[in-house]
DNA sequence: CTATAATATAGAAAATCATCAATATGAGGT
DNA sequence: ACCTCATATTGATGATTTTCTATATTATAG
């Protein structure tokens, strides 16, 4: 692990557009090339590819190339990634008051 | 859960931003007030504050006030949901390859 | 009730992001 | 070699986000 506080950023902004979550509901379905994506979603082909790419950079969707077509799916590796981040991100390893702040 | 692609992206917006990453470290040691948030970040009083409400809208974290004061702290039932939220995201519940595009 | 201290809100500037049209790249097919 | 199709990149524009200064709100102390 060890992530910077940017990559972290980084993997989470994968889910910070509704169009990306709406792809991930998609890939649920399993793998599914990139004019299928285009055709469901309300997106020009050029703004689907933006996202791929963000998605891609996440670590959270990996591409696979097969001739001219691209085919997307959901990273397991890269979703256990970010649940472990997550998990230690929000882990409270103290609990005791002890601010500043006159209790 | 059933949460809208909007409900999730207000989730980990909570992620996607270096300084609020931070302030997660911050607040992995238990309950911070804002002072002294304040005194470890680089920001101005304002920007924290709006920082702030970002990640109490995310519900990933919860603030309490105290007479003048407010205290910060990680929300496990939070950390709960948004794991619940990214689990659920990325799982596969078809791995046979149908796509269109010729295989 | 006034003064002070902690936090929030308003408003504006700068940076980042999402989007599209146009174009480039790359891979087959003829 | 040329044409076509799928995807990526470029460049521009509008929307959103981050940040600040200035001001407002709220709570306590004197």
């Amino acid at each position: 692990m060890e992530l910077t506080n940017k990559q972290i950023t980084v993997i989470f902004k994968a889910l910070c557009d509704e169009n990306r979550v709406q792809i991930f509901r998609l890939l649920q379905g399993g793998e599914r090339c990139a004019c299928e994506l285009l055709d469901e979603m309300q997106l020009s082909q050029p703004t689907l590819s933006h996202h791929m790419k963000i998605l891609c950079d996440s670590g959270l969707v990996v591409g696979r190339k097969e001739g001219k077509w691209m085919h997307y799916s959901i990273s397991v590796e890269g979703a256990d990634v970010a649940i472990k981040c997550i998990s230690e991100l929000t882990a409270v390893t103290e609990t005791e008051g002890k601010c500043c702040c006159g209790e």
